[in-house]
DNA sequence: CACCGATATGTTTATCTTTGCATAACGGCA
DNA sequence: TGCCGTTATGCAAAGATAAACATATCGGTG
């Protein structure tokens, strides 16, 4: 079986994280958002999908709400009260939103993967 | 000049963060260690890279030794005392690293201005 | 109308990260 | 040998971030 190869393998992986911001970089839209938005889509409720997230309520809420005010509008339709004590789900710019960023993390993770391959092979020869 | 674009801008960026982590997800070599690299590369010392990188010297020298346990080699070579009370150099590991990263970062830069484009047209019809 | 469960939001705690401080070792040089 | 500037490292202090807690509001429903 020969001696090389198995000597020096580039043993790491590589990460990342993507999130959007307002020219200033203040305000953010983190992963967290989408992951909230995709959540109460599939709940129908924040609460819901802030405890399917493993966030506290709180957060989510606050994550939520300054997102909306950097974008300029708003991203879910929300109801206090009622027979289910309320609810929340997207609006349309929500829903483009979701869509739109589906696609661009599919296109990242391939290129991500790629890059990947090519570090850990100019890393192990 | 018509009454269309200029409508609903989407005046946002989008960011990303790049880090090596170990497959168990603890050791983690972020964008700082590159930029330490790149200091030490330049200056010849962990202290100025760390000054000119804008973090303490104690986080710098901990982020490096994290890195290098992680990766399980060294990458800088380091000595105490002499004429200038001593100095750090990139072993060719670390100087392997650095442009093999450079070059991951310069492909991925362009990955995410392109997905970025895309995903500016899409929210903005 | 009292109750329920979710939204809404301020306030206090806890946790995690980074800095700052202190101290030691090192090795040329005056 | 005493000084200088850097590496090396523990430990306490400070800052940032998130969780927890405490209320208040709302609107169906029993």
């Amino acid at each position: 079986m020969g001696k090389r190869g198995k000597s020096n393998r580039f043993n790491v992986f590589l990460n990342y994280k993507l999130w959007l911001s307002s020219m200033s970089g203040d305000g953010i839209i983190s992963e967290d958002v989408y992951t909230l938005l995709n959540g109460i889509r599939d709940k129908g409720s924040l609460k819901a999908a802030a405890e399917a997230a493993g966030i506290s309520y709180r957060k989510a809420w606050g994550d939520l709400k300054q997102a909306e005010s950097m974008l300029g509008y708003d991203l879910t339709e929300k109801t206090r009260g009622g027979k289910k004590g309320g609810h929340s789900e997207l609006t349309p710019a929500a829903k483009k939103l979701l869509e739109a960023y589906a696609a661009l993390q599919e296109k990242l993770d391939d290129a991500v993967e790629e890059a990947y391959l090519e570090l850990k092979k100019k890393m192990e020869n």
